[in-house]
DNA sequence: AGAATTTACCGAATTATATGTGGTACAAAG
DNA sequence: CTTTGTACCACATATAATTCGGTAAATTCT
């Protein structure tokens, strides 16, 4: 497995990848007309870039609200220390909530920005303050509610 | 297709979307095993599943870096003003960038939050400069670099 | 309660798809 | 040039998805 931080791929890998960023069940037959290639070197490109370690997964999507989660949020945590001991015992603590799905450590405002999804306004309250706030090294919290979602691309843009 | 806010589903449903949203790649017949059921009518709920809404696509995840995606960010925008007709048009423009990756409308101190995947840092601020505050609509903007990504969570907290 | 109806399930047959193989052309390296 | 490696295709095989007929359980209706 390569680890390195790029990795080589032509024009036609990357049309294989805008593919199956936006249609992960498309058959290799239909993927190997839509890009002009037979399928057998098709599936050996799918295969290499998932061995290279580009294609890193696959996901189903589901909508939020027919599952019962209402609530979405933005939240900006600031801890009490920025020592290496501090963010990592926050981080195994967030670890373990599962409506955490995302935590990034960013420059500016705050430490971290957390992203929630929870079932509504009540379990979310109860969520912050029964497990988040609880975490000893947090010392501020903002939280930003969705109101909408307008844009939720699992596309990324690959560079030229 | 229903539309509906809430969708009805059982313990072996939602299984179901608990495995597809973490591998959605597993055969039918490994799921059907998972869950306990035979192939027919494990195929037959996930079809269910996907006709009902509550499963929207599957996707495949990249690694940022390997595409040579190296800068990702929030963004805080304020618009000028919050009529539904500047709301629009934001979000006409928005749509047209595929660097943005996420649009959400949020309460609290701004009235956006974008996030944004680009090359580098120099990609990223032209991007800034020549496409985001160009949109007329835009009034301010705060950005956050993300440093590093602790979680990012492709599995939603199905409720009880 | 009992009959009728619907729903969910299974096993097996069929169809579709993925995967493996051998051979060929092209490109790059020696 | 010649050699080596890479990428490709067509075709054969293996694996998986999908369909079908029939059965049992659960639900609805009388």
């Amino acid at each position: 497995m390569d680890n390195s931080i790029k990795v080589k791929f032509d024009k036609i890998d990357r049309k294989i990848l805008e593919i199956l960023q936006a249609n992960a069940k498309i058959t290799n037959a239909q993927l190997s007309k839509d890009i002009g290639l037979s399928p057998a070197p098709t599936l050996e490109r799918v295969k290499k870039l998932e061995q290279s370690g580009i294609i890193k997964s696959y996901h189903a999507k589901l909508d939020p609200e027919k599952i019962g989660l209402g609530v979405s949020t933005f939240v900006l945590v600031g801890l009490i220390g920025h020592n290496k001991g501090n963010i990592d015992a926050f981080m195994k603590e967030i670890d373990q909530i599962p409506e955490v799905i995302e935590c990034h450590h960013i420059t500016g405002t705050g430490d971290f920005i957390l992203k929630i999804i929870s079932k509504d306004i009540n379990s979310y309250q109860k969520l912050m303050l029964e497990q988040v706030s609880e975490i000893k090294e947090v010392d501020s919290m903002q939280s930003m509610v969705i109101l909408s979602t307008f844009k939720d691309s699992k596309v990324l843009p690959i560079p030229a």
